[in-house]
DNA sequence: GACTGTGAAGCCATTCACAGCT
DNA sequence: AGCTGTGAATGGCTTCACAGTC
């Protein structure tokens, strides 16, 4: 294997295949095919083969993949293998169903801090935290050697959370806020924006 | 201009720019440039133009596009002219905050009704509306002719409260459990996989 | 001089098709 | 015979570069 560059649909693609793995592995599945996986992901099997191969050669020829063997790996190249500690702010609602979220802690995400500018909102609880003002960013994030943050504050103030964020040494942002945000290059952003997703929906609805 | 094929991450982009011409708008700014649009979210010039003329010619050579203009042109465009009712199934912690979530009023969606199967939640309160069992489906769907809706469900439950949407009428889904699910040709589909974000992220961060 | 609209070129991702292995 | 791994072919999106317009 030659090395390359990988697209980013590939490393996608890589976070749904390790899904599907876990849920075979449960079944107590011990082998699989690019068929099979393609089959319950919905892609092609030529392109699980092509998206595995960007990270080395994990099945048999004549015989197909290990689950176990082949999800370990994948969690593995995805990062997943340890717990990652997450740092939120902007307890909204958006922010306090992200910060309870199953799906997180599942896949080996813990929220380890909530933090949120009004008042009113401090020392509540929310889950087994407690909502903190955000001059106590800095503490959580060096105390918990904090690398990721998830952003859920108004569209207004996102820039300078992601900003304040990256002075204390956060390297991946999660962004949940409607607007451009921009980061430095040695930080890596990734924006979710809910309503695009209904837009494009209405737009295909409307043509 | 030639009829052709609409990339889909162009329909995405068209849905950024309109929130950002609003923005513009609401600012009281009249003319902007694709070179504007572009800085303010982050693509390239070209990359604006060409977008928009996928749908026909907006702007003016040597000047511009006038915002109010374009702004309702790509509106138009979306299927944003009208209120869009919407069912929202699901109502824990993730489908709560999307039923109050603001960025989906402010686009013109509106969400009609909430269903979810746990009795000890029927009836109760969520934002100005209350939650309905599942067997109230097809009456919110007729009533209100809904066309949308959103799955906010435990994924060994999302295609079966998927075919059931179908079955009721609703032509487009947006399911946030991450899971493959498949519908009817005539239905659109998006899926929006939060854990996926993060786990882009990690990948990230340990290569 | 400034900016749009667009064919052509370049680039990137997916699919094809088959050699290689079991 | 069955399935992987992969170079080659294809298809699609983005960028370039410039003619057209104000």
């Amino acid at each position: 294997m030659k090395i390359q560059k990988i697209p980013e649909a590939s490393i996608v693609r890589m976070s749904v295949y390790s899904r599907y793995l876990s849920r075979l592995d449960q079944k107590g599945i011990v082998t699989t095919s690019s068929g099979e996986i393609a089959d319950g992901v919905g892609v092609s099997p030529a392109q699980v083969r092509k998206d595995l191969a960007y990270f080395g050669e994990f099945g048999t020829r004549g015989v197909g993949y290990n689950v176990k063997d082949l999800h370990h790996h994948v969690l593995k190249i995805l990062g997943l293998t340890n717990e990652w500690p997450v740092v939120l702010v902007g307890a909204g609602n958006l922010g306090t169903a992200l910060c309870v979220y199953r799906g997180f802690r599942e896949r080996g995400f813990k929220i380890v801090g909530v933090l949120d500018s009004d008042p009113k909102k401090h020392g509540q609880p929310l889950g087994d935290l407690v909502i903190l003002p955000m001059d106590k960013m800095e503490e959580i994030i060096k105390e918990n050697d904090v690398k990721m943050g998830i952003v859920t504050v108004p569209s207004d103030f996102a820039q300078d959370i992601v900003n304040l964020l990256v002075k204390y040494g956060v390297k991946a942002i999660l962004n949940f806020a409607p607007r451009a945000i921009t980061v430095p290059e040695d930080v890596e952003l990734r924006n979710v924006d809910l309503a695009v997703n209904l837009e494009v929906l209405t737009f295909k609805l409307s043509s």
